[in-house]
RNA sequence: GCCGGGAUGGCGGAAUGGCAGACGCAGCGGACUUAAAAUCCGCCGGAGCAAUCCAUGUGGGUUCGACUCCCUCUCCCGGCACCA
């Protein structure tokens, strides 16, 4: 018997051999083109689980693969070793956090060593050590000197559970990404980037081969909407404001405006309420700060408001406008006051039904679909034979009369003529989508007003009360029809069409253009554009980050932190208390200091910097992480960056992603480097989820792949990760199949350690086929990240080998060098197995310093192939023929197949249709006699599958 | 609600306009063994004795031909969620 494959120990020896020569220590002056590849590195959390591994086996065989292919593959590891769990650890359980997290490391450390990756441990980076944060802290520096960072007071998303504020990017629909936990809000004063200032150059995404997904995901938060900043007149005793501006990317509907509501920290709500609403206004104001996100932004919380007794002016129609306050206008969007429109936008029409506010439409619905209700005994006798014979769409109502709709101007211009015929005296009747009319019948005629103008909507609901006691609690015209539902699909839309009740511009259908231009000749407005993203807010009131290198000094104000005082260090000792405050604040020590400006007696900042700043630069340290004299050696990073190839996970689209996006461009500007975008391709991999969740320590469902790799070995783990599904898919973790990989690796390692015996050399060609075949495929698929179909390509080919093997039927040449290429092919996957395999063949050490085989396409093609013969789209025959076969030839030998014969008979061929090396099709015409077929195949072969079964049955 | 992505055997998945189910797991049968494990060989979507038919979430369409392209609906996953 010869020995049995022992994962454990080949491993071991080999991780130890590599590492005593040093085999993947990156050297950054070399003549082979570079190639950075980058996967996200780890928060030091205590553990990796088999979700990280998913992120860092395939990572590492791509990196391997590359190697192979001739580059200089720069492909480090470090630690994300900032942050509050570090902080919380110490709360509970009076573990420093420093302790902690060096603990941590060593024990991913270890484990990411047990992945055998070539990673070089010499570049190694850990954010939360001196020599590192000194330049996180250099960074924020820079930051400040280009008015990039800024202290502001600003409502903020603060977690009561963390005790700490929260980016935007950091709150997940009102909730703390990390705890979950309601997040309310503080106006507090905080340290802000200025990222918005980028948006646009954030939106750029030429040059980068990303994901569309996170593009989108991108886009979508930065939400750049262009339209209109709109000014109203103010004119309130004792205001100096003398104009209300709103952002509205819908001026076509400013002649709809009925209200305006401005959001409750507005800075004029307290200048102008009206002193008996003081009460109420103030009453609102303090509610709405109380609430969490999650309760004011509620979808489900309805729209509510307190009308402040002020007015502002529209100034195109001269129109007073109430003004409102409601908490579904945010403060930070636009200009934090919105001119409602309730015809047209659907939070302002919920809002004006409930307070009664007038709705005023002015914009024709664009299916132009008109509706027209004859309440019962308003219309003559014979009115409904009439619409019937005028052919008008219409439909009885439950209690009486007719729901008329009509689909054009000529219906309804027809349609009012009957009307206005038919109804009796003292009635109204109504038509509503476009136009908008009353009809009121009274002693001396008929007179009709439009629904176009607050004045005359007031008119309309007082004639309409005066007829029909119904009416009478009605606030609006509109409420009024809204007790009709036929009617509720012509009260409200948000679509664009031809401006209707807008004075000059009614019968205008390019609206926006329009408006915008008249009123930036009037100077009542410009236009312009908002952006949903905010300025990123970095200050955390926490210990374990870096401290925000700032002095306060009472003479100079705010001064930075000379480069020579870097690093600000964190004290050794603290108190961890969740106060909600930094404990460096009472750090005496820590908190005095002199102004590096003045001399005298100054104040440190106390906040610590975010987390995700550290993350921002690691990937330009990694190419000089030793480095003293700055952040990176520019020679360095010139040669190393950007990022070629980066992989993580997509849960840091907005947040990692886009910082990091942000901070290049930045340090761009500043002259630190030349590159605007840090990762030229990005590639987010699924995620491995347990128990139908996301795997992580509190919900406690993480699987350890330490047990794995002790029992199976870490190539059949890595392999495994590669095989379960398509990378960027992940799925649910389910060992079940693990063992089919290890029995795969089993039969490798037979393959290669028993003696082959040669019979013959009968399948030498097909040998030599099979091999470049397979080559070429697992080169294509490691290049477009189908991992999974390339080790089912290596498993086809050792299979394929195994075979030949048992029957003897290669030459012991051709044998020995598929099996080397096997090898070479298995090294980014296996690393360990092949290096074994390699050293026992005696080839030349190291197999992971061997170029990637090639192939030659001459070769992989197969000199017969199987010709698919199809009768109408059907496959009935399949034949081997050579390669070399002709479209002629094809169609001679399709037709002669007996099997196909039995189908063609009596038939005729209407269509020939020839894929060449694939298929024949022979489409006949349409049956004309049922007779003919052979009685082998009593069937139809026409598509027509009418019959179904029981036609079947022909009885010979 | 809006924006993405997805649905294929018992399971993970393969096939991106041309042989549906590669590769693997599980299962079944056999060989070896005193026996078991391991290993090896065979079978393995459904119906049918069979010829053959049915089958890629639903319903329609385009095409000689559709898992693949287009439209409708259902369900699942992810993101955003009063952004005016």
């Amino acid at each position: 018997m010869v020995e049995r494959y022992e994962p454990p120990a080949i491993e071991k020896k080999w991780q130890a051999r590599w590492d005593e020569d040093r085999l993947y220590q990156v050297r950054d002056e070399e003549p082979r083109p570079k190639w950075y590849a980058l996967t996200m590195f780890p928060y030091t959390s205590g553990d990796l689980h088999i979700g990280h591994w998913y992120n860092y086996a395939p990572a590492d065989v791509h990196a391997r693969y590359k190697r192979m292919r001739g580059f200089n593959v720069l492909h480090p590891m470090g630690f994300d070793a900032f942050g509050l769990p570090a902080e919380n650890a110490a709360i509970n359980r009076g573990v420093h956090p420093f302790t902690w997290t060096m603990q941590n490391i060593e024990n991913m450390r270890r484990q990411l060593k047990s992945i055998g990756a070539i990673y070089d441990w010499d570049r190694e980076v850990i954010t939360c050590l001196p020599d590192y944060y000194k330049w996180t802290q250099w960074f924020f520096i820079k930051l400040f000197e280009n008015g990039l960072a800024y202290r502001g007071l600003a409502p903020v998303n603060w977690c009561p559970r963390c005790q700490v504020v929260l980016a935007n990017e950091q709150v997940e629909s009102g909730r703390c990404w990390r705890c979950e936990s309601d997040v309310v809000r503080r106006e507090l004063e905080q340290w802000l980037f200025r990222i918005t200032k980028y948006a646009d150059e954030l939106l750029d995404f030429n040059g980068i081969d990303w994901p569309e997904r996170i593009k989108i995901m991108q886009r979508n938060w930065i939400g750049k909407s262009s339209g209109m900043e709109i000014s109203f007149g103010l004119d309130h005793p004792g205001v100096a404001e003398k104009e209300i501006k709103v952002f509205t990317t819908r001026p076509d509907t400013v002649f709809g405006v009925t209200f305006m509501v401005l959001a409750p920290e507005h800075p004029l709500v307290s200048k102008i309420t009206a002193p008996e609403k003081k009460k109420e206004v103030g009453a609102y104001v303090a509610r709405s700060q109380r609430l969490t996100d999650i309760e004011r932004l509620s979808t489900e919380k309805e729209k509510d408001g307190v009308f402040t007794g002020a007015y502002c002016v529209n100034r195109l129609n001269d129109t007073k406008v109430p003004i409102w306050i409601a908490d579904y206008v945010l403060q930070s969007y636009g200009t934090g006051a919105v001119m409602a429109v309730p015809a047209h936008d659907e939070r302002d029409f919920a809002f004006a039904l409930k307070y009664g506010i007038p709705i005023i439409p002015v914009i024709e619905p664009p299916d132009g679909i008109v509706k027209s209700f004859a309440f019962p005994d308003t219309m003559k006798e014979g009115f409904e034979e009439e619409l019937k014979m005028s052919g008008f769409e219409y439909k009885a109502a439950e209690i009486g009369g007719q729901f008329v709709t009509l689909h054009d101007e000529a219906q309804v211009k027809k349609y009012i003529q009957l009307m206005k015929a038919y109804l009796k005296p003292d009635n109204w009747n109504d038509i509503i989508g476009s136009p908008w009319l009353f009809f009121f019948s009274g002693k001396t005629g008929i007179e009709t007003i439009a629904l176009d103008s607050i004045e005359s909507e007031a008119e309309i609901l007082k004639r309409c009360k005066a007829i029909e006691p119904n009416v009478r609690n009605c606030r609006t015209a509109v409420e009024m029809l809204n007790n009709c539902e036929f009617y509720r699909d012509r009260l409200f839309h948000a679509e664009y069409g031809r401006m209707i009740h807008s004075g000059r511009f009614t019968g205008n259908r390019d609206g926006v253009n329009a408006v915008s231009a008249y009123l930036e000749e009037k100077g009542w407005g410009r236009r312009t554009v908002s952006y949903r993203i905010r300025d990123w807010l970095i200050s955390r009131q926490r210990y374990w980050g870096a401290p925000i290198p700032m002095i306060y000094c009472e003479k100079c104000g705010i001064v930075p932190v000379p480069e020579k005082d870097l690093p600000v260090l964190l004290p050794e000792t603290a108190e961890f208390r969740p106060t909600g405050e930094s404990p460096l604040k009472y750090n005496d020590s820590f908190v005095n200091t002199n102004c590096p400006k003045c001399g005298g007696p100054a104040r440190r900042e106390t906040d610590t910097i975010d987390g995700f700043m550290c993350s921002c630069w690691y990937f330009l340290r990694y190419a000089s992480p030793q480095y003293e004299k700055a952040a990176f050696d520019p020679a360095k990073v010139k040669r190393w960056l950007p990022v070629d190839f980066y992989t993580g996970g997509a849960e840091h689209a907005v947040m990692h992603l886009l910082y990091a996006r942000f901070f290049t461009k930045a340090i761009q500007d500043m002259g630190l480097v030349d590159f605007s975008e840090p990762f030229t391709r990005l590639f987010n991999q699924g995620i491995i989820i347990s128990g139908h969740q996301k795997m992580s320590k509190s919900r406690g469902n993480v699987v350890n792949p330490d047990e794995y790799v002790a029992e199976l070995g870490v190539d059949t783990v890595r392999a495994y990760m590669m095989f379960i599904a398509p990378w960027e898919q992940g799925g649910e973790w389910d060992d079940s199949g693990i063992s089919g990989i290890s029995r795969w690796l089993h039969r490798v390692w037979d393959l290669a350690v028993e003696n082959y015996h040669s019979l013959n050399n009968q399948e030498d060609q097909e040998l030599i086929r099979l091999t470049h075949q397979t080559v070429k495929k697992v080169t294509e698929d490691i290049e477009k990240i189908r991992f999974n179909t390339m080790v089912a390509a290596l498993m086809e080919f050792s299979n394929h080998l195994s075979r030949m093997k048992k029957a003897g039927s290669v030459s012991a040449v051709a044998w020995q060098s598929s099996l080397k290429t096997l090898l070479l092919l298995l090294a980014p996957t296996a690393p360990h197995l092949a290096e074994e395999l390699w050293h026992r063949y005696g080839y030349q050490y190291s197999i992971h310093n061997q170029p990637w085989p090639q192939w030659d396409e001459a070769l992989v093609t197969r000199d017969e192939f199987t010709l698919v013969v199809q009768v109408n789209g059907k496959v009935r025959d399949r034949l081997l023929v050579p390669a070399s076969t002709t479209e002629v030839q094809a169609m001679q030998m399709a037709a002669g197949s007996t099997q196909v014969q039995s189908y063609l008979a009596g038939r005729e061929i209407s269509k020939r249709i020839y894929v060449p090396g694939k298929l024949v099709n022979f489409v006949l015409s349409k049956p004309g006699v049922q007779e003919g077929h052979s009685p082998s195949s009593p069937h139809s072969p026409s598509p027509s599958q009418g019959e179904g079964d029981k036609g079947g049955e022909v009885k010979p």
